[in-house]
DNA sequence: CTAAGCATGTAAGGTGTTACATGATTGG
DNA sequence: CCAATCATGTAACACCTTACATGCTTAG
């Protein structure tokens, strides 16, 4: 996956919509985008150091009801950010486990292979039910931002629907298998 | 992704189908699990040394057109593969550029997302045209482990059609924002 | 007062990629 | 004969995760 730090295009785009903490990040991360994208502390906080020594964020200690090292996007980095958005996007390699234990499955018994594959039925079927919360607040904005966030959230729902069909399609066909 | 080595069980995997060098669980992997799974030589080799080490494979000098190294799964190789096999699916962070680009899709203008979702449309068309090809040499097989093949294969399948169909789906909502 | 959440980092270590390096063989 | 493919590796290096470490604040 190296090659280009993706990380550091999470943090400048997070920035560009408005200045925020290393913990801000976290919990933007986690609570808007976590469906397709991961970010931990360990990283998120050497990057910070790295993107303010290269000028592309500026740090402010901000003292509210704890202080705060609050970052904000430079000219600088501005610039990279809409160069990367412009920029083709880099395919990188895949590998889904599920897909490969299953490609295997001839070397354990259908019970497992079933197993397998209602547990990862279940996974989608909980994230829908998240998925729905969400759009429910979605919806009620009115921003321009939020429609790109619902684009997004279709792309997760409809992830979700296809792989929940798929993991029936397949484990209908397992049984008949046997 | 680091934790557990994923590498290790992609190659196990393949040794359990059939014994083979370095170079041949490159070439199977690009030519049947490619479109799920990646690997490279520079990761190949030394987790082969690793496994032979470990006791987990077992290295044989073969000499034909040309000389190579190929490698056997031992027992103790085997019962490590079942084990994963038999343990749950580990999710790995999701990562998903497209995605994370499309999110901060305010910050450029609507040609470019355009762009980027047509981009990522002709990618999926072109990979279901070779999709077909794999399709019609699999039905062709009545091996238990085609079967298997079939299904990852079906979730490349529905994966694409279902990004194709959310391109298409997005681009035009983008065209009606303007 | 105590658990949960706010807030920031460091260190260690494995994972995986890319680039480099080399040489044999086969088909056109 | 020369390009493509077979065949094996190493080195450098960035990426990313996990675990550790610390301390403050707020709500129940």
């Amino acid at each position: 996956m190296p090659k280009t730090n993706k990380t550091k295009y999470a943090i400048l785009g997070l920035l560009g919509v408005g200045p925020k903490s290393g913990y801000d990040i976290k919990k933007t991360v986690d609570n808007s985008i976590g469906f397709f994208w991961s970010e931990n502390y360990g990283h998120i906080y050497p990057i910070l150091l790295r993107l303010e020594a290269t000028g592309l964020v500026k740090k402010k200690m901000v003292t509210g009801r704890q202080s705060k090292n609050v970052y904000t996007l430079t000219r600088k980095g501005k610039e990279e950010l809409i160069g990367w958005l412009n920029a083709p996007v880099e395919k990188q390699p895949i590998r889904n486990e599920l897909l490969l234990k299953l490609f295997f499955g001839s070397k354990i018994g259908s019970r497992e292979v079933i197993e397998m594959l209602a547990a990862e039925k279940k996974y989608h079927e909980d994230l829908l039910i998240i998925y729905d919360d969400i759009l429910k607040n979605i919806k009620g904005m009115k921003s321009n931002k939020s429609r790109f966030w619902l684009f997004t959230l279709n792309f997760g729902i409809s992830r979700s629907q296809m792989i929940i069909a798929w993991c029936d399609e397949t484990m209908h066909a397992v049984k008949r298998m046997k």
